[in-house]
DNA sequence: GTGAGTGTTTCGCT
DNA sequence: TAGCGAAACACTCA
């Protein structure tokens, strides 16, 4: 589930909780989820200490104080926990982090897709695939009118899907690309050339306030996503139309549809949300 | 019990 | 090269 705002609340919690902590083991009970070398993996992690936490897009990147870097990507429903040491591993524990101050911090994913790997700090932008070729974040000053301008029209795809592409805008997952559409009044399937400079302005504005009140509220919740303390975000209290097919439209009262655009389940106006 | 659907990304094919 | 569809996996719901 998470998207930007999951991510980045995921990241607050713990930076709160695991900031300054020192790795005393690491345990990887499914080692599919680590694709650098594993011994490495868990070698270089010993004795390491979390420096900080930082985001790039959905990508959570751990600085250890051995000028490494633990990449992590959550996918679809990874999750952190911190448990005092002893606690036995949740069912679909996959990592275990022991620390030196007897907590030990679990990654753990029901579906097991997220993945992490151990780069040189520095070099994880060559070395980590999507995340060198990830678009800007979603804000103010990076998200300029002029690259979005560039990006559209040059290019023939379908909106909705153009927008699920990290490589364009960085963060932006179903829900969100689904709410941004109907705020901006943009049919989800219209190709990205044929939307105009001014309606191109109008969806820059609302993905910035979209992901922006997204990470006040601590995310959205849809099945299992919870952060860090275990709290599950609220803003699904505040989706227009991503859930809501077959409800009416909030704006104008017209049954929502839902469709596939691109294998992704997609829901919308039909009358506020004309194509072009 | 069975089949469809689920938040993301990567890879291979055209 | 750009774009599309399938695959990775486990679980829930109809």
């Amino acid at each position: 589930m998470p998207e930007l705002p999951e991510v980045e609340t995921v990241r607050r919690g713990l930076t709160n909780l695991v900031e300054g902590a020192k790795i005393k083991r690491v345990d990887v009970p499914y080692p599919k989820v680590v694709t650098s070398d594993l011994k490495l993996f868990q070698k270089d992690l010993t004795g390491a200490t979390i420096d900080r936490i930082d985001r790039r897009g959905k990508y959570l990147l751990f600085r250890l104080s051995n000028d490494q870097t633990m990449v992590s990507h959550l996918r679809m429903e990874g999750q952190y926990s911190v448990e005092p040491e002893g606690a036995a591993l949740h069912k679909h524990t996959e990592v275990a982090f022991h620390l030196v101050d007897d907590r030990q911090l679990f990654y753990n994913d029901t579906r097991r897709f997220g993945r992490m790997t151990l780069v040189p700090t520095g070099k994880e932008l060559h070395d980590v695939s999507g995340l060198k070729d990830l678009g800007p974040e979603p804000t103010e000053d990076a998200l300029t009118l002029d690259y979005m301008k560039e990006i559209f029209h040059k290019s023939h795809r379908v909106v909705k899907t153009f927008l699920l592409d990290q490589s364009n805008i960085a963060g932006l997952g179903n829900i969100y690309a689904d709410e941004v559409l109907w705020m901006t009044r943009i049919h989800p399937e219209t190709t990205t050339d044929k939307i105009s400079t001014r309606k191109l302005g109008e969806l820059r504005e609302n993905i910035i306030k979209e992901i922006s009140r997204a990470t006040e509220h601590h995310g959205t919740t849809v099945h299992s996503f919870s952060n860090i303390f275990g709290e599950t975000g609220h803003f699904q209290n505040e989706l227009q139309v991503y859930g809501r097919a077959k409800l009416p439209c909030l704006r104008c009262g017209t049954t929502l549809r839902k469709i596939k655009v691109g294998q992704r389940g997609t829901t919308f106006c039909p009358k506020c949300q004309i194509k072009k």
